[in-house]
DNA sequence: ATCGCTGCAAAAATTTTGCAGGTAA
DNA sequence: TTACCTGCAAAATTTTTGCAGCGAT
């Protein structure tokens, strides 16, 4: 049983290719969304609206800018959505050519959060969607327990 | 391999011994509660609190107190919350005895919702906590697609 | 008679929006 | 130049809290 999602690289691509994408798109590279986007590549876990406001000096972007330049990133798929659950959205940059598809191991005492390659089984998720006639189905999965450091 | 939750019965447990649920912990079985139970116990589907507050006639309970009653529901394990990606959070009654673990097929086009029999296999959530260190793991999974109707 | 619960209203927190000026292309 | 963006401030939401009085037990 082979998972249709493997674990992908860490290495950041450059803030350059990812203005580059902006532009590409005919999005105006501002200082701004290259701020959010520089800090957004070097986090291995998914961010806030506000932690990612609290990270950056606060001359370098206003909160409501913030929400909408995720909302631009979101909608041009360079930029994916978490819930982890506790109401927060957290956002983690998108590969360019990847899908951002895995799913985390969040520890509920402090927050701490570990990357998962396992992913729920496609031909599960084929069977779900056929059984009840549904099209284009995708699944959200996270696991939740307790980190070494915390037990 | 063999998933670790089957459906459970829809049939709905009855507001007396939801009632006495709440009294056995030494809670007060009030007018809203009552309200919120009988609502809730009638639903196949999560509702949110606001949700709940406008299927209720305005006179039964102040929103603040939805809220307020959720929260001490969820706390005593009578109700699980369950979340859609959209910012919402939704609430499903849990049956005596039963920890509420299922699963969803939402419908992104009407939001319908679909519940799921299968779920993540136990060995595959063991071997992830194991390999991380992790104790007490559990995992929240939701399906999500276009519905029969929606296509 | 208690102590928990409720409604109301205010506060807090989160997210969206209008607008006038600034800037990338 | 000309759209698109941004900061600021106000508005719209959503959720929490304080408080005085009511009511389940």
């Amino acid at each position: 049983m082979k998972a249709h999602c493997d674990a992908h690289s860490h290495r950041p691509e450059s803030l350059a290719d990812l203005t580059e994408r902006l532009r590409a798109r005919a999005r105006k590279v501002t200082g701004p969304r290259q701020a959010i986007l520089d800090l957004l590549r070097r986090q291995r876990h998914p961010l806030s609206n506000r932690e990612i406001w609290r990270a950056l000096p606060p001359s370098d972007c206003n909160l409501a800018t913030i929400y909408r330049a995720i909302h631009l990133l979101e909608r041009l798929g360079m930029v994916k959505r978490f819930d982890f659950g506790d109401g927060v959205a957290r956002f983690e940059l998108v590969r360019e050519g990847d899908d951002g598809h895995h799913h985390h191991l969040v520890c509920t005492v402090c927050a701490s959060v570990v990357e998962i390659a396992d992913c729920f089984p496609v031909e599960w998720e084929r069977q779900i969607a056929k059984e009840h006639g549904f099209g284009s189905v995708t699944h959200k999965l996270e696991f939740f327990g307790v980190c070494p450091q915390c037990q």
